[in-house]
DNA sequence: TTACGTGCAAATAATTTGCAGTCCC
DNA sequence: GGGACTGCAAATTATTTGCACGTAA
């Protein structure tokens, strides 16, 4: 399996983790790093969650789906503590939270600036933020400023 | 009270309705003749509701938020019907789903292309179309077409 | 040791559904 | 009159919470 430097990314992910360069290269530990420089102890549960979330690329799943997972790898956690992590993966900024539905709570392990393509009944996938390009925007009420903007292009099959 | 021409608008609103102008000007009979168009039946709680939704211009709200107008404006109605009412007008094309939070469904009363701005915990606002320009969007994968491109900006308190 | 985490089960919250009675056409 | 609609209450589904026990620092 591939090495990876940095198993969680987003605008100021890597620094403190990965700077010191000697450590970096172990995944669980620069996980377990990760998590405490977020005030989160390094639990079995959460290294294990973390591990599972982080450890495939970018991802884009709810609460259920990582419960099943985490089942299918023998992590015995229960679904309660996929909830809080979830939730304080979340606040740390480690997640993102996506709604599209109403129904259930998705999650993307991607949290830097980028978008999405959506199929209904089918989920998301990413666009890289340089794909999308708007140019033009309102000025945003008195005492307000642009937090962030989400661009979601739904897509249809070709002449349904 | 100054005269509705058309009480529902949207990308084929009118047509049906208004076109006849003479009947024109009656906002609950063009509210029938609506329901009818779409196959809903006319009943007293589907007008009721109607009127209460697009009788005052656009509007993002939840079930909840619809049954406390309706018990005040004395509209007997049940919290099953306001959500059967709300998904069959949705699935109707007059009113548009949106997804926020994850924990209640939104409902946008206006169905034309527009955006939206989204201050956390206060709900949304419209963007007109014409103020958004996205120049730039990524090709869809093979036999998928673009549906359509929703842009939600998210504000929050300046320096806050 | 000791505060923080976890698991379980019960509690909430939003929404849907089954069915008997009601109303529009 | 007959099928569509509504109301009520019960059922579902997603998520949160209280509390006793376990565990990282």
């Amino acid at each position: 399996m591939a090495r990876m430097v940095s198993l969680i990314r987003g605008r100021e992910a890597g620094a403190a983790v990965t700077a010191g360069a000697n450590m970096a290269g172990c995944p669980v530990h620069d996980l377990k790093a990760r998590l405490r420089s977020v005030g989160l102890r390094p639990t079995r549960q959460r290294v294990a969650l973390g591990w599972l979330l982080f450890g495939r690329g970018d991802r884009h799943l709810c609460a259920e789906t990582l419960f099943d997972e985490a089942q299918r790898a023998r992590v015995p956690v229960s679904l309660a503590t996929i909830y809080n992590t979830l939730n304080q993966f979340t606040q740390a900024g480690l997640l993102r939270e996506i709604a599209l539905d109403g129904a259930r709570t998705y999650f993307d392990t991607n949290v830097s600036h980028h978008h999405h393509f959506f199929i209904e009944g089918q989920g998301l996938t990413d666009i890289p933020a340089r794909d999308v390009i708007v140019s033009s925007l309102p000025t945003p009420p008195d005492g307000m400023e642009i937090d962030r903007v989400d661009v979601v292009v739904r897509l249809r099959k070709k002449g349904g």
